[in-house]
RNA sequence: CGGGGUGUAGCUCAGCCUGGCUAGAGCGCCAGCUUUGGGAGCUGGAUGUCGCAGGUUCGAAUCCUGUCACCCCGACCA
């Protein structure tokens, strides 16, 4: 393609709407306009890459075994009624009537499709004979963003490839999975970019089941947390932590005596702690939960976070809530804000942090009291096990510096972009949708389901935010809009027209996509034109070059440009292209 | 939806507080000449419902009220 025939409209001076790295410089090099908050649109440059991520993201689907379909973007709002959705969505989803005679027919703009294939494999599948079956699109998907941000990386319709695997059993279940995890990771690798697999909350469902696949990037919206020596990564939600339970206690000797102060109004941790200036890391934060209508108290320490669904499985619970302001009255004789361990009337467990806090500040049970100076043994017990030690659990959120569960290092935070999401869904959608097959023994059973998803948007958005430098995009020859931006430095120059025009004519025989910069702009302006788009090869004939019969060839990369004879120039490109796409294929996982 | 910010030329922005002559600059655009290896120089030129509506005033980009759009922080995010 000619520059001079397409249209790359790259800005010298960055938008004022943009922040953040990707944003900007999908602007400034011509990728995308916006046409309103949450939507873009893709000019030719964009849409080049984003069609070359889409392209890889189709050849691995199909070679791990999916099949491709395309459903529809408009979907009856009756489908999510009956999964019960539409409340679960609710302003996500963009619902609209059509009129129809004197009909009205409910929609609404599909935000992902997993009513709507299961609905279609349930009309045609009633044996395990056709199982298993992974079937795949990549289609557009609208969400109401309430708050459309950060450029392409959050918008209310964007490309989105989502596959859905159907099996009859677990193991048919956990190959499905295992092929689209694999998959994920040839993707990502083939598109560039750094990738981190991480654990996900998986509901009740449990065990590995989740797994989202992170672009570190400090712009990224999730915080996951890390383990530098190992490896292991799972977000906030999911994460373990390495902590051990510990059974010190304060010894006798420092337990100062207990004290209940007068604290008016004082519910919350913050407040408590300007009352009486203490630190939250000195409190025991006590939540009451109903855990499958039992009422459980369950002891945090005060800068901590507590995490629900761990807190369900140390429980055993199927479903936890926290707890009503009666049940809490009953439980603590005092109104919500004022609950502690001391005196509770209820079950009570404590994250493995709690018994480490000496002298604790905590909740007196009694309205606009607190106790200062509690601890463990003395004021409150826990259930203890065999041993005689107190059991504690794994109840809060991790946070940096704690340990990591896998081996002997620490975690850290590390913000990121969800680029893909692998899910094992089991039977939520097929039971709801009577989606179901008869096994060997004619007995009918739910089919068994995954999904997985892949913003391909954010493939190229996640490439912009992390591979850049300070005059311009840095594409891997993969995804790269074109492979090559071939420059003439003088177009008034007959000589180095005739050349670049011959270079143009020849690398396109040779089937390279490039890009040949045909403007009448001085060399300046070319070039920081081409280190603004960053496509890998640059390829200049110049004036001064072709004196001494050569042209010169770099990689974006590069801080110097090799000449070559020009005779050579189009073979040496030829090569180079190839050796860079053999080296990244060696890389592949 | 809560908090904050911004709307003036294609882009970046000044002018607004303290109302006053024909609304400005740089970049970009058009024409001509010069120039041609890291966003050129000179000369000339075109381009604005000052987001929109209403109000105050002799007079509004500027003050007031309303409204819309966009951006940021938070809440939300199958």
């Amino acid at each position: 393609m000619r520059w001079s025939k397409t249209f790359i409209p790259t800005l010298k001076e960055v938008p004022a709407d943009a922040e953040i790295p990707s944003h900007k410089l999908m602007l400034r090099a011509g990728l995308i306009r916006q046409l309103m908050a949450g939507a873009y649109t893709y000019l030719p440059l964009g849409l080049r890459a984003l069609k070359k991520a889409e392209a890889i993201v189709r050849e691995e689907m199909d070679a791990a075994g999916a099949v491709e379909i395309f459903m529809p973007a408009l979907t009856p709002i009756e489908l999510y009624e009956r999964t019960n959705r539409l409340e679960a969505f609710g302003n996500v989803l963009i619902k609209f009537e059509v009129k129809r005679g004197d009909r009205r027919v409910p929609m609404a703009l599909g935000p992902t499709h997993e009513e709507v294939v299961t609905d279609l494999v349930s009309r045609h599948i009633s044996s395990y004979r056709q199982l298993p079956l992974t079937l795949y699109q990549i289609q557009t998907k609208f969400r109401n963003e309430e708050r459309p941000r950060f450029g392409v990386l959050r918008t209310s319709e964007f490309l989105m490839k989502d596959a859905y695997s159907f099996s009859t059993n677990l193991e048919q279940l956990n190959q499905a999975y295992d092929a689209m995890y694999k998959a994920y990771c040839r993707i990502f690798s083939r598109c560039g970019l750094e990738y981190v697999p991480v654990e996900a909350e998986s509901g009740p469902i449990g065990g590995d089941a989740s797994h989202e696949f992170m672009i570190p990037a400090a712009n990224g919206e999730d915080t996951i947390l890390r383990c530098e020596s190992c490896g292991y990564g799972a977000n906030v939600e999911r994460a373990d932590t390495g902590r051990k339970r510990s059974s010190t206690t304060t010894a006798e000797a420092d337990q100062k005596p207990k004290t209940e102060l007068a604290t008016p109004n004082a519910g919350s941790i913050d407040a408590v702690c300007k009352m009486l200036k203490c630190k939250p890391h000195k409190m025991i934060k006590t939540l009451i939960f109903k855990a499958d209508g039992k009422t459980v108290a369950v002891l945090i320490r005060g800068d901590h976070e507590a995490n629900e669904n761990k807190i369900r499985r140390a429980l055993g619970a199927t479903s936890i809530e926290l707890a009503d302001e009666a049940t809490i009255r009953a439980a603590t004789n005092a109104p919500t804000g004022f609950a502690g361990p001391v005196g509770i009337q209820c079950e009570i467990i404590a994250d493995h942090d709690i018994p480490l806090i000496a002298n604790a500040v905590t909740g007196a049970n009694k309205a606009d009291a607190h106790f200062v100076n509690v601890n463990l043994g003395r004021d409150y017990d826990l259930a203890k096990d065999e041993s005689g030690a107190w059991k504690t659990f794994d109840l809060r959120n991790a946070a940096a510096d704690d340990p990591c569960p896998k081996c002997a290092g620490k975690l850290g935070l590390v913000h990121g972009i969800e680029v893909g999401h692998v899910f094992k869904l089991g039977t939520k959608y097929t039971v709801a949708l009577d989606a179901t097959f008869l096994d060997e023994k004619e007995q009918r059973h739910p089919i068994i389901m995954g999904c997985y998803g892949i913003g391909v948007n954010r493939i190229i958005a996640g490439l912009a935010e992390t591979k850049h430098d300070e005059n311009g995009m840095i594409w891997p020859l993969s995804v790269a809009p074109y492979s090559v931006i071939l420059i003439s430095l003088n177009a008034n120059d007959a000589a180095v027209t005739k050349v670049a025009d011959e270079y143009y004519d020849a690398l396109q025989k040779a089937g390279v996509d490039v890009l040949y910069d045909d403007r009448d702009q001085r060399p300046g302006f070319k070039f920081k034109d081409a280190d603004l788009i960053g496509l890998p090869l640059r390829v200049v004939v110049g004036g001064k070059g072709l004196g001494e019969g050569k042209v010169e060839i770099k990689w974006r990369t590069d801080a110097e440009a090799t000449k070559v004879d020009v005779t050579a120039g189009v073979q040496t490109t030829l090569e180079l292209l190839e050796k860079r796409r053999a080296e990244d294929a060696a890389k592949l996982p």
